[in-house]
RNA sequence: GUCGGAGUGGCGGAAUUGGCAGACGCGCUAGAUUAAGGAUCUAGUGCCCGAAAGGGUGUGGGGGUUCAAAUCCCCCCUCCGACACCA
């Protein structure tokens, strides 16, 4: 069992790409569309990537308009039973238009082919000369109803994507356009979706470019009821612009007339003002062993009753196979917990007495925990409650008043509308219950991209295995085969995958953690390189033998003041550590810590201890073990982690000379040496002065200069 | 198709606000050290011309704004990701 999102474009399932067959079930749902307004207003409220919060609004699909009634016409000849002539002649269609104030364009009606009230509705008949395009070439409705549906379920999602054409048969009744009493014809169209709205729609070819084609499909009419702009030579127009057309809108812009539309409809009963969403409710329940069971039971009547707190939590039971058996698309679904036959009868007193009752055979999917964990982290030995009230509002809560939650969350794209939806649901649930402080899971969200590999594809288009693959001259060889390359997501199916494993036993944890983060910006996906490991590697030897002598173990820090430039340098290193570690740059952070050993190798000699003891600190957070032992060796009593991460101080992070380039036409001619606070005048002095750009400004008609204390001089000639 | 992100040396990438493009690392070249190899250390390394000094050119392509553009504006191209007939 899976939910829509779970399913691939392909028609596969998301987790071992299994087919997937359809099959109405009852089930258990979640109402997560009860706080679909509040879950699009708070994503306001939190500091997530716009990519991340767009795709969440997208999901949801929130949709203003209005639902409308079209009643349909019985037709008086018709041949058709007295039951369905009497349902037929009772039968409104009511559609969702988010554009109601198109109603006087609509030449059609649109249901989708599962829609319920299709089969009330096909005539028995072709009126006399309809149209041979609207039958499907079909001898009646409801053969051409039959034929057209059958194809429709025979095409996948993916063909249904891709397919794009138009396609649909006519019932062989019309539907009255209320504001006008037209009669327009009803017809079934798959691409009218079955899930959305109301399952049927209006259909407006003026203002929507699908009905459009639709329309130029069946030799429909097309009229607008829009004012295009007088440049515009497109089909359909969504655009803004006066309503024509339309007897008492015309004239109106949009908004305007939606309201007066919505008004006339109102009044009259046919329609009401709503909305919409494209977020479904969150189907809960799944046939698999490995899952919370739900803890309801059920009595003889088949109603659900819950498990009494006192029971709680009801657990698994031991199952040997609880593999599902093979299922295809004729066979039976079955829960694995269907096999425990002794755990899936329990007895309880439910208020009338010991009886027994059958259990809910389903379980949670994975998102049930994953919805809550960082609260239990919160408090994990407590077993009284979720969570400590206290302890919640220690950590989750904000002071300032935001929406507090888990400070950071780092977690890939992959979860954007399933994971980080369903926490955010399942929090504003329990905060209306008074569990937790404030209405938001995680106050910062920040999505790392993902590390890919090098997957290289033989002749054939085969994978081989990407560690065995050389490269001579540009060329990539297996064995002596030339394999092509291109980028992908680790794993067996590329054959590319390395393992933290393998790069712990050559080179260690500290490494490892280096490399990654030094890869690139953590947002991004970059490629994984083996051989640049070594880099990372060599840092963290450089930095060891800065501060210990290899031959004896023993400290080589010395107990000096560091001089003034490299006093000056460490207080720059901090500062610019600080910048970077604070935005999550932390391959920034790494080169700018390089910097810093490069130059204590450069001087050899021993460390000046003050220097050492700020390098230390400052690898602490990337380089945890290194960093511990160094500290230790040190001198100090107490774990690293203590320590207050070093401060710059804001005095000496200013140079006393500085370097300044001097450019003439905006092009670097020279450089000049000059004191840090040397005004604008005395710059532009120093730098007319200096031989080169006397040399080139010889004669020359300086027309500006431009200085920028700090930064350059730029002397510009005419 | 729609939305989002990104294009900088041989490679990964740096460049808070327009102000020295290429920090840092990989790789490569040369030297020191070494019995040798590895490791380590030092120097060099965008491209073109030049012995050098120096000059030209250069951030996907084209145009623009500016004394000055990887950075701002307009048009185009390519790659990656998400969604996919949502009425």
């Amino acid at each position: 069992m899976l939910a829509n999102e779970e399913v691939t474009n392909e028609g596969r399932s998301d987790r071992g790409n299994h087919p997937v067959f359809r099959r109405p079930m009852k089930q258990w749902m979640m109402r997560i569309t009860a706080y679909a307004d509040r879950l699009l207003a708070d994503l306001d409220r939190v500091d997530w990537f716009e990519s991340v919060k767009l795709m969440q609004r997208n999901w949801i699909g929130r949709s203003e308009g209005a639902y409308i009634s079209f009643a349909t016409d019985a037709e008086p000849g018709s041949s058709g039973s007295a039951m369905s002539n009497a349902n037929r002649s009772g039968s409104a269609i009511e559609v969702f238009t988010t554009r109601p104030d198109t109603i006087y364009g609509t030449t059609a009606m649109l249901l989708a082919p599962e829609h319920p009230l299709v089969d009330e509705l096909v005539a028995d008949e072709w009126p006399a000369d309809t149209d041979p395009r609207w039958t499907g070439g079909a001898a009646t409705p409801r053969e051409a109803l039959h034929a057209y549906r059958a194809q429709a379920a025979a095409m996948t999602d993916l063909q249904r994507q891709t397919e794009r054409d138009k396609t649909g048969v006519w019932l062989g009744l019309n539907c009255r356009v209320p504001t006008t009493g037209e009669p327009v014809p009803v017809f079934v169209a798959d691409y009218v979706l079955i899930d959305y709205g109301t399952g049927a729609v209006m259909s407006v070819p003026g203002e929507d470019q699908r009905d459009w084609d639709f329309s130029v499909q069946f030799g429909l009419p097309i009229m607008r009821t829009v004012q295009p702009p007088p440049d515009f030579d497109g089909e359909a127009y969504d655009g803004p612009g006066l309503a024509i057309n339309s007897d008492f809108l015309n004239g109106l812009g949009k908004d305007d007339a939606i309201d007066a539309i919505c008004d006339w409809l109102e009044e009259r009963s046919c329609g009401r003002r709503t909305v919409t969403y494209k977020l479904r409710d969150w189907l809960f329940s799944r046939q698999r062993y490995w899952g919370e069971p739900f803890p309801i039971v059920f009595d003889e009547t088949g109603l659900p009753l819950a498990v009494p707190e006192a029971e709680l939590p009801v657990e698994l039971p031991e199952l040997i196979d609880w593999a599902p058996r093979a299922l295809d698309e004729s066979s039976e679904p079955e829960p694995p917990l269907g096999r425990a036959t002794e755990w899936a009868t329990a007895t309880y007193d439910l208020g009338d007495g010991e009886r027994a009752y059958r259990r809910e055979l389903s379980t949670m999917p994975q998102w049930a925990g994953s919805c809550w964990y960082y609260l239990r982290y919160l408090d994990p030995a407590n077993d009284d409650t979720l969570v400590d009230p206290e302890v919640e509002r220690y950590w989750m809560a904000d002071p300032d008043g935001g929406v507090g939650g888990v400070d950071l969350y780092v977690g890939g794209v992959e979860h954007a509308v399933l994971h980080l939806l369903y926490a955010r649901f399942w929090h504003k649930v329990l905060y209306d219950l008074g569990h937790v402080s404030g209405p938001e899971p995680f106050g910062r969200l920040y999505n790392q991209g993902y590390i890919q590999a090098a997957a290289y594809q033989d002749s054939r288009g085969v994978y081989v295995e990407a560690s065995e693959v050389t490269e001579r001259g540009g060329k990539f060889f297996w064995g002596d085969a030339e394999v092509t390359r291109h980028f992908g997501k680790m794993g067996k199916s590329l054959r590319n995958a390395v393992t933290p494993d393998d790069i712990y036993s050559a080179y260690g944890a500290d490494t490892l953690r280096t490399y990654e983060m030094f890869m690139g910006p953590l947002d991004q996906g970059r490629p994984w390189e083996t051989h640049s490991v070594i880099g990372s590697h060599r840092l963290l030897q450089r930095v060891w033998r800065s501060l210990i002598d290899e031959q004896t173990g023993e400290l080589t820090v010395a107990d000096v003041e560091p001089d003034a430039d490299l006093e000056r340098m460490v207080h720059r290193t901090i500062d610019a550590v600080t910048d970077a570690m604070s935005d999550l740059r932390f391959n920034s952070a790494i080169a700018r810590i390089t910097e810093l050993n490069n130059e204590l190798t450069r001087r050899g000699g021993a460390t000046p201890r003050s220097v050492a003891d700020v390098l230390v600190r400052l690898l602490a957070p990337l380089v945890p073990h290194l960093a511990e032992e160094l500290w230790s060796k040190l001198g100090n009593t107490t774990t690293v982690v203590y320590a207050p991460f070093p401060l710059a101080d804001p005095a000496m992070l200013a140079a006393e000379v500085i370097e300044v380039p001097v450019q003439v036409n905006g092009k670097v001619r020279s450089r000049i040496t000059v004191d840090a606070g040397i005004s604008p005048a005395d710059l532009e002095a120093a730098a007319k002065a200096d031989d080169r750009i006397a040399q080139l400004t010889a004669g020359a008609d300086i027309r500006r200069v431009v200085t920028v204390p700090g930064k350059l001089v730029n002397i510009v000639l005419s």
